[in-house]
DNA sequence: CGAGTCGTTGAACGGAATCAATCGTCGTGG
DNA sequence: CCACGACGATTGATTCCGTTCAACGACTCG
């Protein structure tokens, strides 16, 4: 939905570097220089930092077609440890090669500037959904912001257990509180699709 | 702290427009077609949207010296409404010409990107806070992200109530468990400053 | 076929929201 | 100038919602 990826910046940036990266395999630590931004050609990858007490937070997953530490071009160090949680592929973009073709080919940038304002809105989306303290209300208007807005529909991408991560709540209440929706009829549930019945 | 301004960005585009608002003002609803993105030269401006019930939520709050709906760049019609939570001068730069500005001069759409970039990150690391659920944690993680690593020393800028939303709890939550990390001596409290004792 | 993961539901506990009351400060207008 | 209202900070009491622990079926994959 989101083309967050870094494809079309690179069309022509032929010398790509691509690397295979098995499961829990490290693309780059906290505190490494900063050598190369990357898009992800197949796989997942996610950007976690750690807590004083040593447990890991997640920050972003990045997904087949996504970019990640874009953020980073203009940083001399990573902020935060990736480490690849499926099998996959990663092309790597050297920052000086990116920020020279920025420099010299304005519709790279401006193409570089659409995919920034992408993901901006769509963490500021993410950020709108935390600011609901209430699990069923949380719930509630992510299912309206991700329906199609004239038939309701919403089809699964990615398993309800990751939805309830990206919603930030334990994925039991996110079980719960569909099967609640389900049984007072505020939604239809199918295999891998969820309707808002609206009756407003 | 984030240098988010699009000043940098406009300093030789002269015939800026530039309008106060009052208090609860509106400088643009959802839906309206996007003419013109903005920035903040005084004041204060909630991004917001309605759930389904009507519940406001609050996307974002931007600050002096903050630009915001620069997402809509790219946008036909604006996707959150924005209201002036105090009396604001607000700067408008008129869409086609920032598009044309960024299309024209490499360094001014490099220096563009850079304000994104950081804006990534910033929401990322606020996402990264909301994704621990225990809110003692969470809030020795935040003390911990916007410490000085040397002092350990947070200053202050807003009223911890902000700080609370902005955590993502009740603000009689923050308060307590200040008071708690102060009575086990995690961290001293001054008038606006709180220090982290490392003691590991 | 067993290990691993997702989806689902139950039970119980604890933590965080909510309601409420007080105090201090600041700005404003009568 | 002082009273009043608004708001931030703080703390107490109570309620309830969501986490956690646990158990089970279904499914996939090596």
């Amino acid at each position: 939905m989101t083309d967050n990826t870094l494809e079309a910046v690179f069309t022509d940036y032929k010398p790509l570097k691509k690397k295979l990266f098995k499961t829990g395999g490290v693309i780059f630590f906290q505190g490494e220089t900063v050598k190369n931004i990357f898009s992800i050609l197949d796989g997942q990858v996610k950007l976690e930092r750690t807590t004083i007490e040593g447990r890991s937070v997640v920050m972003y997953t990045a997904n087949t077609g996504d970019s990640f530490a874009e953020a980073a071009l203009f940083s001399d160090t990573y902020h935060c440890n990736a480490i690849a949680c499926k099998d996959s592929q990663v092309y790597f973009y050297p920052k000086q090669a990116v920020l020279d073709m920025l420099q010299t080919q304005p519709h790279k940038s401006i193409e570089f500037i659409r995919i920034l304002a992408s993901q901006v809105r769509s963490l500021r989306t993410k950020l709108e959904i935390r600011n609901i303290l209430s699990a069923r209300e949380r719930i509630l208007h992510y299912l309206y912001l991700m329906a199609d807005p004239t038939s309701g529909e919403i089809f699964l991408k990615s398993s309800l257990k990751s939805v309830a991560e990206e919603l930030g709540m334990a994925h039991e209440t996110l079980y719960r509180e569909l099967a609640r929706f389900a049984k007072e009829g505020i939604i239809l549930r199918t295999e891998n699709k969820i309707t808002l019945c609206s009756n407003n």
